[in-house]
DNA sequence: CTTGTCGTATTACATGTGTAGACCTTTCAC
DNA sequence: GTGAAAGGTCTACACATGTAATACGACAAG
């Protein structure tokens, strides 16, 4: 049933709606689509079937609707996809992967600020305590 | 001809040979690959040539065997691939990319470490120049 | 020359995905 | 109650990928 926590693209898109809503029906999903992607109604249903097939989402019946639901969370996906990614492009080395995102244009004067408070922060969250008292 | 920087685990598998070999023939990759996944010749032969396809190697032939190299790098693949992920599933904000990998719990104090010690030096590197003289 | 071996090219099949038409069922308006 | 609207379900097709058997061409050994 091929992990589900391991999403293409559209996919994701699809699961984002539903994270942020918490539910929708798929004329919803659809609508919100719509822009982005012009994909018939009945595509969104057939990804959703399939997406439900995998795990990652259930549905129940309202009104004659589906309404679905995610059962997986962003952060699960998150987790799975930064995991694989990690391991297949930097020999499952996180601080190579920290190493690259520094190297790369992608990171701002201002991310790398953001980047420094949240080890300052986490840091302070994961102290090791001191043994002396 | 379908981007050649975003590749699949197998496809990584095998210009990661290409990558620390700077060439090799289909029997060295195969040779190379076989305790792991046990392929087929064929199989390397086919992957190789649908990687040609889409530009990411090319070949030439040395004594009736193909030798194949790299057209793409590395430092490539892992900018397109970690840039795409980004945007999928961290709207493209680095610092939360960053703020996940402190979260979750594939980091190690040791990798923290050298976390800290890559930015102080990219601080170094990119220091903005004082313009006082 | 004949033939086996080696290595590539061709063909094939299953699965997952993106995409959607066609069809079926329920229900609301008249 | 009859027909149109609404919303699923089924079926289908193209393309990418993983996987490999089969076929074909060239070269070396006898």
């Amino acid at each position: 049933m091929a992990e589900p926590h391991q999403l293409t693209e559209l996919q994701i898109a699809i699961m984002r709606i539903l994270w942020d809503r918490r539910e929708a029906t798929v004329a919803e999903i659809h609508a919100a689509l719509l822009d982005e992607r012009g994909l018939a109604p009945t595509t969104v249903a057939t990804l959703l079937s399939r997406l439900e097939k995998r795990g990652a989402v259930k549905h129940s019946t309202v009104a004659r609707q589906y309404v679905y639901y995610p059962l997986i969370t962003e952060e699960d996906v998150r987790s799975t996809m930064v995991a694989d990614l990690t391991d297949q492009l930097f020999d499952g080395d996180v601080a190579e992967l920290v190493s690259h995102l520094l190297r790369a244009q992608d990171i701002s004067p201002d991310d790398l600020e953001k980047v420094k408070e949240l080890i300052a922060t986490h840091e302070a969250g994961t102290e090791v305590p001191d043994d002396h008292r």
